[in-house]
DNA sequence: CTACGATAGATAGCAGAGCTATCCATGACA
DNA sequence: TGTCATGGATAGCTCTGCTATCTATCGTAG
């Protein structure tokens, strides 16, 4: 298809189009002479992945290059391109940070054993944690505890349902699957507490914990 | 204390202070004569406030605005405080915006029977979902129903646990818990990824899956 | 009592992100 | 043969979140 029914298809204006092939983030067409090239389902396919990582899950276009750069070459190892991709997801780490992560240290004992003391969720972990703590909302270790229980059964759906097969396909799945599930589970809880609030009882502080 | 110490405690920089008494983010501090203003400890929670709503929440300073206003103002009617303060949190949803959002709803018939169908988090769930089916992650009512589960566990808890007492106090501890923990939670599926996957086992697309 | 340094308040500038608009030459197509 | 979409380049614009400078004033040490 042409540049115009790409826009049109897309609901993507013509000059961010333009912008995103400038910066790299969606590949050029299929050049058909000089003045003409041609676009494919891919390129809406890319679009809808651009706008989804930066609306939904609120990247920046410098992570956004970050994660279809991993998603498009064929890494050579898949392990070290799914950190650099995850790495790249928000909230941002200074990448010469590293540990101890004491807060995020104790909360990971109750999440399992089998977690790098120094991967980039650790520091991000610790940040979040000591922002709460900060105003005071410091996590119990009961609290560590409920948590941890809740998300590691989630993360064990998640990995039992990563399509085999294809490395590549994995990686995306895996990527996009962080990036983009965060936001529902996020909406979902605010959903739960709602929920929650209004079926404890019709009066008093518990009302008022509506969202 | 004088504006120079309250500098130096919270590693903020004079003119960004400075910014943030302009802005009204920041309450000014008790005149001492024409030129001389002093600061309290609430000025230092403020701070560390602002700091973790824009560094760990990502909220905008206009948001960040929103969410003080409500825990500054004793609030006439708290449940639509909370909702305000809740709806300022990211991700952004047009204020004239409203459902019907039918991936939403199917969702939240999972999670209970007591939620609005109006309510902010229903309009961001839907954008959450929207996105996650435009790149081919759509979710399965099966996995709806397992987000479902434990999301609503952490909620039951999160509600158990607000202190009741002072209803200012307990909308402050819910506001900051939503856009406090959030983060805690989604770096602690992160974490958990990695574990499970670590644990299923060391080869093949399971250990792919590590962040 | 005087000089110095901190302060309040105002205003201007700046950097980065993410577009948006314009221009031009070319070439497809009617 | 004329018109219009296109590719390519470049300039500019808006918003956010600071940062820097200037000035007049004032408390306080000497």
């Amino acid at each position: 298809m042409r540049i115009s029914e790409l826009v049109e298809r897309t609901g993507v204006p013509l000059a961010t189009v333009k912008y995103y092939l400038r910066e790299g983030l969606l590949p050029p067409g299929r050049a058909v002479g000089a003045k003409l090239s041609l676009y494919g389902e891919e390129h809406v396919r890319r679009l809808a992945l651009i706008r989804a990582l930066r609306d939904t899950a609120g990247l920046p276009l410098a992570g956004v290059r970050t994660v279809v750069a991993v998603i498009d070459e064929p890494s050579p190892d898949p392990v070290a391109s799914l950190g650099r991709a995850v790495a790249a997801l928000p909230p941002a780490i200074a990448e010469d940070r590293h540990g101890p992560y004491p807060r995020a240290a104790a909360v990971a004992r109750e999440i399992g054993e089998h977690i790098d003391p120094e991967s980039t969720a650790m520091a991000q972990l610790e940040d979040a944690l000591a922002a709460a703590e900060s105003v005071g909302l410091g996590i119990s270790p009961e609290r560590a505890r409920c948590y941890a229980e809740h998300v590691r059964a989630m993360a064990e759906y998640d990995v039992a349902h990563v399509p085999s097969g294809e490395a590549a396909r994995s990686i995306e799945h895996v990527v996009l699957g962080t990036a983009l599930y965060e936001p529902v589970i996020a909406a979902m809880r605010r959903l739960a507490h709602q929920d929650v609030a209004r079926s404890a009882g019709a009066g008093g502080v518990r009302a008022e914990a509506e969202d």
